[in-house]
DNA sequence: ATCCCTTTGTGAACCGACGCACAAAGTCGC
DNA sequence: GCGACTTTGTGCGTCGGTTCACAAAGGGAT
């Protein structure tokens, strides 16, 4: 007998959290339409997923929806947001105000969901001091008072890739526990710092091999099979 | 007999491809600094795996390795490279020249490995005719003239989220098979097009959950690990 | 109130990926 | 030339994730 209010469970899979948001992007536009309730197979195409698999997620964090029915939007966008820990806010900090970096600072969806851009940071004399996205770019010295002072707790690196293993130290130091890396190098951390990799490149280079498949690469010519 | 070119399986599994890049990069490293042979152990490590998960995923290139010795850089390098297709180059378009367009256009690590950006497009005419990173940004109306004329086989879209299906139609009517999606929208194409995507937004949601777990969310007792 | 229809939540089979551990293969020193 | 040592390549147990398929649960119609 569970109860309802069961408190949802500690040991969410990766591979759900990792679908998580897609959802929730999902279930906010519809609910911006005004859709009251969805099934699990409409959601499902919405976020291009299988119904079942969504169906097992969303059992991962209760039992929120109802038979014949459906789910009601507001009530999951509620529950996966606090899931998430988007029902509070979060600070971040930008380390690196190049090309990407700026990119990053006025790329909206950040904003819209509970992230709240806490600072900028670069080594760079000729940009600190710059107003971007309504931020003052400060000088790297300023690390760790940023990050202390202003509760920062998630930091992106978008430096060049020589620095990005200097400045995650000092950020590990600092006490963040939290990093989204863009450059192009495998930081090493303790296990209790969570780094993600987002790397431009290597998503090309995985296209380039299936491309190169359908093709029929140049030098793959004969000999399949 | 240089040639045990045992044609190397033609079904190499997702999760090796995906890695791939990641080994090309760290050797390349090694071949600057003239390293000329890498143990799976150094290489596993310099990229942040498990070596006998690497040996395993060379294994499936062919046997390039020398038992008692190890890999040869550079020869290793150019297997790679030629597995994911980089031996030639290719024509890559982006669409959509906002900030995020601007700093891909920018980016150092395409052109680096064998990717050449061929053709920026944008719909807003206050960015038509701009010039960035050395390249005219031209009006999506020439998209289809633009891609079949160039040979563009790969297309970045980094258009807004309302304007992606519709390009991304139009990009697969011209024929293009292979599209990395910035714009955080589930795209709809023929299962024979190959859609990859990256969301800056998703990456940290799963990191906020993480922390959230960690600093023992609002409704999270005491059984953290 | 009862029956039928819809949709959830999940048991269970399946599939791919991971990593250990070891035999095979090759090198190097003597 | 030979034996000890190093390192590859892989068989195999395990595990997490995906999918199918269905019983249970609920709503609505009559």
């Amino acid at each position: 007998m569970k109860s309802p209010s069961q408190p949802r469970d500690r040991g969410i899979p990766e591979a759900t959290v990792a679908r998580l948001p897609l959802y929730l992007r999902a279930l906010n536009g519809m609910a911006e339409r005004g859709i009251a309730t969805v099934s699990s197979e409409d959601l499902a195409a919405a976020a291009g997923v299988n119904s079942a698999k969504l169906r097992k997620d969303l059992s991962h964090l209760g039992s929120y929806g109802t038979r014949g029915v459906g789910y009601d939007v507001e009530y999951l966008v509620y529950q996966i947001s606090r899931e998430l820990g988007l029902t509070q806010d979060w600070a971040v900090a930008i380390v690196g105000v190049g090309n990407l970096g700026r990119a990053l600072a006025n790329y909206g969806g950040f904003v819209s969901r509970g992230f709240r851009i806490a600072a900028l940071l670069d080594a760079d004399p000729e940009i600190v001091g710059d107003d971007i996205a309504g931020l003052n770019v400060e000088h790297i010295d300023e690390l760790e008072a940023v990050i202390g002072r202003r509760g920062v707790s998630i930091v992106v690196l978008a430096t060049p890739a020589v620095a990005a293993q200097e400045v995650c130290d000092r950020v590990v130091s600092a006490g963040v526990t939290s990093i989204l890396n863009f450059a192009p190098v495998v930081l090493s951390v303790p296990d209790s710092v969570d780094v993600r990799k987002v790397d431009l490149s290597i998503e090309l280079q995985i296209l380039a091999f299936h491309e190169q498949r359908k093709a029929g690469g140049p030098l793959m010519a004969v000999d399949s099979q």
